[in-house]
DNA sequence: TCCCAGGGTGTGG
DNA sequence: CCACACCATGGG
């Protein structure tokens, strides 16, 4: 059991705001997946306690470590109103350490596609072609091996509902399986040619790049710009621009290495109608 | 019936 | 370089 307080880790806003498809509510807190684990997360009396059964695994995915507390500070102390606003309500959102894979195969689904239907999508996968495992008296199906997946064909695939999605998955599981797609050799490149080599990808555009640059690859001056952050940027900024690239180089210009974070508290705020 | 959703690709100019 | 049609699917 990890117990750790609450302030800057909140289940809700952590597992909800966008960056993760794979949880449940579940008794008074929420069931969380990754990779081929679970845990059970409640909150308590300012305190979150995690009940899983690799505490090590699971304090790198929250990021335990990182001093979330300096990072707030520093961005309300930005003086932007929407952001101070954003962030002041959503500050226990930590920006989780997810799986490469995971994550990149996740948001090339996500593509011109809603949240609950992602959801949807990406456990129907996980039945599909995960392991069956079980956690406390709970059965679920872990997030299926790159071996698994690269089984599938595209009709299969179209059959869990992925639609037109269905051959970029298809093909990016089929580089990953023979090894022309390496992950983990990207993670080791620089930044731009990081996102460059992500780009080459079918299916993988700026902002999906992005999303794997910062949800996978934990690079937290990716800003990822999607519709919400384009209505959010015209709208609660006044904003004059009109490419997404461009409008996403203004947020990093603006945070840096935080920029990742504070899209995230954008992003949660906008759709929880905050702003 | 049309619009929208954590967009990207291919084509024509 | 740009604009634009098209891509499945389901919910509102």
């Amino acid at each position: 059991m990890i117990k750790y307080p609450s302030t800057y880790l909140d289940p809700t806003d952590t597992l909800t705001c966008g960056q993760v498809f794979r949880f449940i509510p579940y008794n008074k807190g929420y069931l969380s997946f990754a990779q081929d684990k679970c845990a059970y997360l409640c909150e308590q009396s300012g305190y979150v306690n995690i009940d899983c059964d690799d505490e090590k695994f699971w304090r790198e995915y929250f990021d335990l470590d990182a001093d979330y507390e300096g990072i707030v500070k520093s961005v309300l102390s930005c003086g932007n109103n929407k952001v101070v606003t954003a962030c002041s309500k959503h500050k226990g959102i930590r920006i989780l350490r997810q799986s490469r894979y995971e994550a990149l195969v996740s948001f090339v689904i996500s593509q011109n596609n809603n949240i609950p239907r992602i959801k949807g999508i990406i456990e129907r996968v996980c039945a599909a072609f995960g392991e069956k495992k079980s956690f406390g008296g709970v059965d679920y199906y872990a997030f299926p091996k790159v071996e698994r997946l690269a089984e599938g064909d595209v009709k299969l695939f179209e059959s869990l509902g992925l639609g037109y999605r269905a051959e970029y998955v298809a093909g990016v599981v089929k580089s990953l399986q023979s090894g022309e797609l390496d992950l983990d050799y990207l993670s080791g490149l620089s930044a731009d040619e990081l996102k460059n080599a992500l780009l080459k990808i079918k299916g993988v555009g700026n902002k999906v790049a992005d999303c794997a640059l910062l949800f996978g690859f934990h690079k937290t001056d990716a800003f990822p710009v999607d519709t919400w952050i384009e209505k959010l940027y015209h709208e609660d900024f006044d904003g004059k621009l009109t490419d997404r690239k461009k409008i996403s180089e203004y947020f990093v210009s603006l945070f840096g290495d935080n920029a990742g974070l504070v899209q995230q508290y954008l992003f949660h705020a906008k759709r929880s109608g905050d702003l």
